[in-house]
DNA sequence: ACCCTACCTGTACCCAAGGACAATAGACAA
DNA sequence: TTGTCTATTGTCCTTGGGTACAGGTAGGGT
């Protein structure tokens, strides 16, 4: 009377990809490469959905793509983390996923995981249990990102124009406010593009203010 | 590799009993009809422990009996209850159970929860799981402002494509996850601009993301 | 002297982004 | 029915952002 259910690997990790296809080889699992496949997604059958909580341009979980996703009765989301953290599983297990575990579990574990949601119960760390269960809500406000990691390769200079751009400056605006050309202040940014391997002033902003 | 585990079970209740024998019969399980008894155990081998909680006479959890019993790393308690209740499954597992479900459940799941428990996880319904999910998110402050304020007067569609835009994404990379036009993006981000009193999808992304 | 780096600047070019103007279609309320 | 809201798409056009190529200057280390 066990229902059937396909299993869906959402990682753009070559690695964690082959890691999931050793555990669960035998069942065919369908792989997908990008979040947006998911979201397209039509399942013939019920299915338990792993996606890598690192997976490119992952939306924030009240995005309605989600809650499209979430809500569905034949797509069991489990979340997948290479570095798991409290706060992580709180958000994706309060957005509806079923699930939440580190992306690089043992086979045994990965299995039991999903046996447990297939179950329609729900897979949950032990150390986020804990502190559920003692109250120990107190997230941390700042996660322990070094916040500063990003200006390491940059110039004095850079940094500057780099702050500046990543909080909504215009060239022209920079220019004016370090008194340089602001075909000086393209010639930075180009470098700061580069240096942090960036392609514009947007990815730089996401990524000085520890968004992604 | 996998560890050996005893089972042990606590009840007087006979039917009960012998519904967990069935479930559990090739590994020859304890039997104990008292709660003293266990008290009094000391295991051979680590081993997991089915605890019916109508068994008479049970002390409470913070009673020193419970605490020896709880702490020990080769006994694995799991409270069982006919008529499961949020309330009961807390005071349970705060104490240190590793495990609460309802007595009667079905031979799969409660095989799930042995195995679960055998693995170092905790097991916890369904239930209590979404109730202390929500429960942290209203004790939480969560950030300081409200995150989300800036939807207000957007549309669901609006919405959803702030967010892919204002996590880095192209006109044309949304226009592909939402399957509409490259146009129709622009035409929802004008609105978007306009509505938040932006001017681009830098603002924007500073705003969706609480910065500024 | 030579090289390297940070910093600064110019011209030219390409293109994604965004605005202006216009239009179609479904849902829903007055 | 009419009007409003939402979602959708089109064409035309302007501009800011970013790159490519090509330099100039100053300081420090070999």
């Amino acid at each position: 009377m066990k229902q059937v259910h396909n299993t869906v690997f959402v990682t753009h990790d070559s690695g964690l990809l082959l890691h999931w296809q050793r555990v669960f080889g035998k069942t065919k699992p369908i792989a997908m490469s990008q979040i947006g496949e998911l979201f397209q997604y039509e399942p013939a059958v019920p299915c338990v959905v792993w996606v890598d909580m690192a997976i490119p341009m992952r939306p924030d979980w009240d995005n309605v793509a989600w809650i499209k996703v979430l809500a569905r009765e034949d797509m069991r989301v489990i979340g997948a983390s290479s570095s798991p953290s409290d706060g992580e599983a709180m958000l994706a297990l309060d957005a509806g996923c079923v699930g939440y575990c580190h992306a690089f579990s043992d086979a045994s574990t990965l299995k039991q995981v999903k046996e447990v949601v297939e179950t329609g119960q729900v897979w949950i760390g032990k150390s986020l249990m804990q502190r559920l269960l003692h109250g120990v809500n107190r997230l941390v406000p700042k996660p322990p990102t070094p916040k500063t990691a990003w200006r390491e390769d940059l110039t004095l200079r850079e940094v500057e124009i780099a702050v500046l751009a990543a909080n909504g400056a215009s060239n022209q605006s920079i220019a004016v406010q370090c008194q340089i050309s602001e075909r000086t202040v393209k010639a930075h940014l180009s470098a700061v593009f580069g240096k942090l391997r960036v392609s514009d002033r947007l990815q730089l902003a996401l990524k000085v203010h520890g968004i992604q």
